[in-house]
DNA sequence: TTGACGCCCATAAAATCCCATGATATCCCA
DNA sequence: TGGGATATCATGGGATTTTATGGGCGTCAA
């Protein structure tokens, strides 16, 4: 299974591109499309990046949904549509769309978050205070994590 | 798997002809047809459009008449008759029926939106306003959707 | 003959490849 | 364990290729 852990700043250059963290290029490779699949987050200013696995199975999940229903055309709209396919060049970079960056708002830097099966890309800025919030939070309700059976790892 | 993801906005030149955009049409590489089917959208002013693969399973489905609810057993029928094949020039460009682009009140550029197995075409403009809709919907109802099981995506 | 449509080629912009560099990390062996 | 040799990775930039787009020309049919 795909597991993105830790947390990586890299540049971008002139040109647009940026690498994709080694560790993280790594959960990639055997994929048939050869780079990410990224979308801007619903609930930060942040974007979202996940493999081909998990993209297939939004679309098949979506396709499961009663044809032109309403409920398909909001998901898909706010997932299949938004989400882009970038591809790696050689070296393991990608070029982020404009309006990616500006929705994250990232300029130069940007730092690479992972979340276990996607892993989200940040301003580095916005994301230190994202981060001390949740920590906050989590230390303030005093969080436990429940962890599934061995195993049942889908 | 058939996968179209992403939006890309293209031009149409004087003489109606318009790129289908080369991640989307790299899709239809191994179709016997080299081009597209599409048929203005019953429920938006827009267009759909798809591969061979989803059209057969369109014809199948109207003898079946299980991808389409009671009401619309006809209107399934409708799609085969109002579905134009069009064919991919040299480039892999198509020429748009004037009354399919005026029906999805397209001028000069148009907006390719990825659907999954499908893609649908739009007047860049109205679509915008579309998406924010069921961005909002989506959003406002919590939408959540439910994954199929890993490993099963046919 | 005219117009619709196919095929061909030209061009600019953008994406991609390819190689170079410096910084780090890793290895290896005394 | 230290430190030089080596490999890896992020980064930079020039060269090449691809793609979107525009336009010309011939064919075929009304």
């Amino acid at each position: 299974m795909a597991v993105f852990i830790g947390r990586h700043i890299n540049r971008i250059d002139k040109k647009g591109r940026i690498s994709v963290p080694k560790p993280f290029r790594s959960v990639f490779k055997d994929q048939s499309f050869k780079g990410i699949f990224v979308c801007p987050s619903f609930k930060a200013e942040a974007l979202e990046a996940w493999d081909e696995d998990f993209m297939n199975r939004v679309a098949t999940s979506v396709d499961d949904l009663d044809l032109f229903s309403d409920e398909q055309d909001d998901l898909a709209a706010t997932v299949l549509e938004i989400t882009q396919a970038l591809p790696f060049d050689t070296e393991g970079r990608v070029i982020l769309p404009q309006d990616f960056l500006d929705y994250a708002g990232i300029t130069s830097d940007a730092a690479f978050v992972g979340r276990g099966t996607r892993f989200q890309i940040w301003e580095p800025g916005s994301y230190e205070i994202h981060r001390a919030r949740a920590v906050d939070r989590a230390r303030s309700r005093g969080a436990t994590l429940k962890l599934r059976p061995k195993g049942d790892d889908d």
